[in-house]
DNA sequence: TGTACATCAGTGAACGCGCGTTCACTGATGTAC
DNA sequence: TGTACATCAGTGAACGCGCGTTCACTGATGTAC
């Protein structure tokens, strides 16, 4: 049990493990299900303490999930302006549209794990919402003309929340699949190669 | 305050009001928001009667959930059924993208208000699941040959999710105006009338 | 038709428990001399 | 370099409160006679 004096770096770096491990625990359980305590305990920390770092929960809800949907915006963004367009189309959307994704909740996208939730609390929103039109903004620019970025964007989305209700995972990759087909090919308005199969249009 | 002895169906009618009051209390504040006792406040009637309707409040969840999703998934196959096929994909498609859907929460889609929430629970994911099949095959009946309904269904579901996190109404709108055009038209597979702006393909 | 009784849907007090939040305290650190 | 002190990140007991669940009870009803 070391208790010794923080630095103001150190504080911050504490700060920083709370909101991570606030993020976990909401995505897994719900926001409503995790208690402070269990996010302070998750931190190595004590509940107590919580209240240096934040005002209430509400505060925390806010900054962790638009910071961690902020994370996801940024890398989306740098991926688009990285390569050619379709490849960078092909990691954003198979990378989300993967198994893994769906099963990986306590790192999962956020508008899939917490949407709904997040939805509810206005003070949580505007965060959201800017790291919303920085997904579309890097997806516009993979996608070919005429596609919308926003359509796409909900596609991936609405995926994988029913991926994750799906109740076989025959059920759930037939989601991911024909939502990948959608967004990126070998359906209309996208580049890549033709799927062998993909003779339905 | 009548305290009278009711017949079985005048219980069954009991028990209908108690999953419908929970219904639209779990969809406006959370599942795990809303306690017992303000589900029976709603209903009418005290706390302690619950439990002689449902074992627990997790049975509750799940009967909720499905039950509101198969009445929708319902009035979905019956649409399609009925008349000419893009006529009831516009009925379906355009119902589910308004921003009176968006807005009233406590009605809304259960995919779209406790999906994440619902996904947690594996006892009520079956119940889930069959109504997805159901709503998917709705639509396959209206959707022209080659679109995919599960990639049209997560279209629509995201697109109301993505809508609820929006901070203005302006976004609110654009997602689900390009979550309309991606799943009806006038973009491509699609039958209806070409829009006049529409020559982008 | 009239009376006595069994049924059982619904009541409300009580249970142990964990919630979000407050606060007096601790003790390792950085700083001043 | 060595000592005394102020700082403040983190501790843990305590607060009022509402949770999910249980249970002894009530009293209007349907039924038997």
């Amino acid at each position: 049990m070391l208790r010794m004096r923080r630095t103001n770096d150190q504080k911050a770096e504490t700060r920083q493990h709370i909101v991570e491990a606030a993020g976990k625990l909401f995505r897994q359980h719900g926001i409503d299900a995790v208690g402070v305590d269990a996010i302070m305990h998750a931190a190595g920390l004590t509940h107590g303490g919580f209240y240096g770092h934040f005002v209430s929960k509400e505060a925390l809800v806010a900054e962790v999930a638009a910071a961690s949907l902020a994370r996801a915006a940024e890398r989306w963004a740098q991926i688009a302006r990285e390569g050619a367009a379709d490849a960078a189309l092909r990691r954003i959307v198979e990378s989300y549209l993967d198994p893994a994704h769906v099963a990986e909740v306590e790192q999962g996208c956020v508008l899939t794990t917490l949407g709904p939730e997040v939805a509810r609390r206005p003070e949580a929103r505007p965060g959201i919402a800017a790291s919303v039109r920085v997904m579309a903004d890097a997806l516009e620019r993979c996608l070919p003309l005429g596609a919308d970025a926003m359509a796409a964007l909900s596609t991936m989305v609405g995926a994988v929340v029913l991926a994750r209700v799906a109740d076989t995972p025959e059920l759930a990759e037939a989601i991911l699949g024909a939502a990948k087909g959608a967004v990126c090919g070998p359906l209309p308005l996208c580049g890549g190669e033709p799927d062998p199969e993909g003779e339905v249009l």
